[in-house]
DNA sequence: TATAGCGTTAGACAAAGTCTAGGAATGCAG
DNA sequence: CTGCATTCCTAGACTTTGTCTAACGCTATA
């Protein structure tokens, strides 16, 4: 998932028209699962050839986001972090060095689920444990 | 525990000394299990009788919230709310509305726990379920 | 009454994210 | 190829949440 004509090939098929910009930052993502924030992301694309403006690089977070490539992950009140592994898993977080990690999806098991309120659908369901250094 | 004596009695066995505004924000906040944010506090704040500023409320929630008075919940990236109560419960965020309910804790039940990373130690459990209108 | 220590304050500041207006690229119709 | 519409990108202004700073007030104790 490193080579650009795969990239350009999952945008596509994702209905994301690829441009330069987007294939820059999709290469950034999906290089290897990860969490990166916003600010990363504009940083490590204005290391590489081409660039990407501030808006630019929200705004294709934003849309990577709803098209389901990236899967936003709000654990930090200071920043957003965007995670390139979209499969059902679970996060530690650390808040004293303020790392995520994954937990895989068979380390946790439910076996009791809430109903949801009237006139609602679940859009993701979420585990967070925040851990400390001890 | 929405009598003056008792919300001072609360801070001082938490080891918080009770000043006017400490008080103030803990009534608002304890009058009932709820979410606020920052901003909503500051606000209520200044209606009543007393009042308390930006630095003041910040403070007063950060001090709480290291206390166990009251429970950070980071579910929405552009502010953090303050939950009144502190026992262990979980949640619904209503991405349409920003609503945030509370899942009783007899309502999800886990029989498989992920182990915790070398030299760390757990300081919450959070399960966010995400739902939007339907 | 002096002093120490904590708490509060206004307002400046910081950082993440959004918005706007215009320009560049792309694609399509004729 | 030319003209036109649409989509995308950009710089920079702006907004909002939250933090910091420096001064001031309050209370308690000696």
């Amino acid at each position: 998932m490193n080579n650009r004509d795969d990239i350009v090939e999952k945008l596509k098929s994702s209905g994301v028209t690829p441009t330069t910009q987007r294939v820059e930052i999709a290469q950034i993502l999906f290089a290897r699962p990860q969490h990166l924030s916003a600010e990363q992301i504009l940083e490590m694309a204005n290391e590489g050839s081409s660039t990407a403006s501030k808006a630019t690089v929200y705004n294709t977070l934003g849309l990577f986001a709803k098209k389901g490539l990236v899967k936003e992950v709000i654990v930090d009140p200071s920043k957003v972090f965007y995670d390139s592994n979209v499969s059902r898993h679970f996060h530690f977080f650390n808040t004293d060095t303020g790392m995520l990690t994954d937990i895989p999806v068979d380390a946790i098991n439910f076996d009791k689920l809430p109903e949801l309120p009237e006139g609602t659908e679940s859009s993701s369901l979420e585990v967070i444990v925040r851990i400390k250094n001890s």
